[in-house]
DNA sequence: TTGTAAATGTTATATTATTACATAGTGTTA
DNA sequence: TAACACTATGTAATAATATAACATTTACAA
């Protein structure tokens, strides 16, 4: 059973920015949209970004410093996290792909290390800039 | 035939200490270490890096802010990077596993994006830190 | 030798993130 | 319920990371 994570007033204002956005959020841009709501200050939103992280509700786009919803149901999978960027309109989408995700979870290599978490990012041209 | 990349004065000094550093470097950690050898400014370290970036002899550690040399001898793979990542020591490795990079760049989805580079970080705990 | 691209130097400023400290709410359990 | 621990909040200050704008110099190919 998943655990129910019962989000804080100021986390569950800034879940609900982000989860509508169509773009991954940079911190300031959430705290601009939030000000009318009693947010005030960057520490207020960095520590509800750091929760719902925490939780897996939203992932960091860690080249953008950006945060976008997770796109899977169960937002479980934050220690598995696979990502396309178009670098021309800066268009992110979350890649839930079985195969991807079965074998960087099972990827090992000689160095000894015991891999619990990773985050990859792509980068191209999404269909439409691409046709352009 | 690779190309040649006469590095310029400025981006000498910089990839020099990068590649001495047993670990990841961030840029005002850089700075601070050469301002001795007269780059006063930031901006002077950020071009230098993004050059290097660029040209692939250091990568980006995008979730450390950080930067490290090239591991690999003809440092041809700025677009298709993998790394290991400590959470307990920090320490940062380059992966360079042929299947891992030959199943990586052959992916692609359902998107429609054509993929040209991607970077990728384990997260984990080396063998020194796992057995304490 | 001149045109052009790359690199440099400098100041100021923008953006991203954390420290430190005080207070309030939430839920457990004795 | 009282005491406790834990999580969350509020606020101010500041640290850390990165870029804009402008002037000048160097490298080197045409």
């Amino acid at each position: 059973m998943e655990k129910q994570h019962n989000l804080s007033k100021n986390q569950k204002i800034i879940f609900d920015l982000i989860d509508k956005s169509p773009e991954p959020l940079k911190a300031y841009s959430i705290l601009f949209n939030v000000q009318k709501k009693g947010i005030n200050a960057p520490l207020q939103v960095y520590r509800a970004l750091d929760k719902l992280v925490e939780i897996g509700k939203i992932h960091k786009i860690e080249s953008r410093n950006a945060f976008i919803a997770c796109q899977n149901s169960s937002c479980q999978i934050s220690k598995a996290t696979a990502f396309s960027i178009c670098e021309s309109c800066e268009k992110v989408s979350e890649i839930s792909n079985t195969k991807l995700s079965k074998y960087l979870s099972n990827f090992a290599d000689e160095s000894g290390m015991k891999y619990t978490k990773y985050n990859l990012e792509f980068f191209g041209l999404c269909k439409k800039c691409k046709s352009k």
